[in-house]
DNA sequence: TACTGTGAAGGCCTTCACAGCG
DNA sequence: CGCTGTGAAGGCCTTCACAGTA
């Protein structure tokens, strides 16, 4: 089945109240509910549900426990899923010490970096290598995403290794377009655009 | 005039080529150019561009200054924000010294934190406040943006400080949907659905 | 010719309105 | 009644096609 990246995101999005509700004890749940806690109209949460699975009753609403394990099996299934960060500055670091990721079956499971003070050091535990040995580490630990965090004008070439590693798929957080090939999913994350791109909606919105 | 989000987030990444552009020395470009250095379509490049001016000659293309300018003058007319971080912990430290934002007028002018032992120190030139003292420094310091950068647990709370404060743009980097009023702008960097998504898109792309 | 700017078409997404059900 | 699931409508956004210009 085809489901679109809005509806993906969303859908994460309920997943992440789901595991809420099931921490405070509730056994069943509403798009009513998950509207109020997402944000997102409740049309739209059953609108997005019903993508997967019919797996509400009328009049009693959706089993916070069916509802979750129905859409966790659609998005990733259960998989743990393998990481590189390339660049071990200040925001790789923080990356490396962000707990939120293994809670989430998100492994940073190898860092790459140029700098020879840095290499074959480790930080919370994760290694930091050559960026010289990236292909060879890459498929060796099966890591499917990359995380880019170098400067702006190492990025491209940093993007051509990650590339020819065999990876489809890179979190980019330099403020660099990486120019890709279609079949490369790219998610961009430039932190000076959402402050102005906020500060605008802001100041419009007033 | 009336812009939508999507264009102005792409007019940001337009405005970024074009700092590079003139970095490069050219005097002129085209929405073709533009185009292949983002990504966007030429035709969305330069419907966008058109939505603030009519800056473009058939047959030369735009006058990359011009451009810049003009483009500048609509989204933020040169203005520096002020931006004030709550939770100084290792993502917090890691923006406190992100280099590219002061560079882009984004000015981090105070920190805030309820750990006693960071309260009263400086990372990177930004003194760490007692976060009680939220509401008396963001006025003084003209504050119009905040970074939520706390764990998810105390994320509510204080996002409800930062509201009543008078700020309203917050960018949300902690792992859960704030419920907030319609006059605040938030947007939500939850890095764990980030990584999701993008391995279900790497996924489903195969 | 090589470019911009734009009306029209098409596609995607949200919202509305309501059928169906316990 | 209160809730889900869904066809239809409406709105937004991108792409197409092309007029206009130096």
């Amino acid at each position: 089945m085809k489901i679109s990246p809005k509806v993906a995101k969303r859908t994460f999005i309920y997943l992440r109240s789901l595991e809420n509700l099931l921490r405070e004890g509730k056994i069943t749940t509403s798009s009513k509910e998950i509207s109020q806690r997402t944000g997102f109209s409740h049309v739209t949460v059953r609108k997005d549900i019903s993508h997967f699975a019919k797996l509400g009753k009328p009049r009693i609403g959706y089993n916070v426990i069916e509802l979750k394990s129905g859409l966790d099996r659609f998005l990733l299934g259960g998989k743990t899923v393998n990481i590189a960060l390339f660049g071990a500055g200040n925001l790789g670091t923080a990356l490396l010490k962000y707990p939120a990721l293994k809670r989430n079956k998100l492994n940073i499971v190898a860092a790459f970096d140029k700098d020879t003070n840095k290499i074959s050091t480790t930080i919370n535990g994760t290694r930091i290598f050559d960026i010289k040995k990236a292909k060879e580490i890459i498929s060796k630990k099966r890591i499917v995403i990359a995380i880019l965090a170098v400067s702006e004008k190492n990025a491209s070439d940093v993007a051509k290794v990650i590339i020819s590693s065999g990876i489809k798929a890179i979190l980019n957080f330099s403020p660099a377009s990486l120019n890709v090939g279609k079949h490369i999913c790219v998610k961009n994350i430039d932190l000076s655009i959402e402050f102005k791109l906020l500060f605008c909606l802001a100041s419009n919105a007033t």
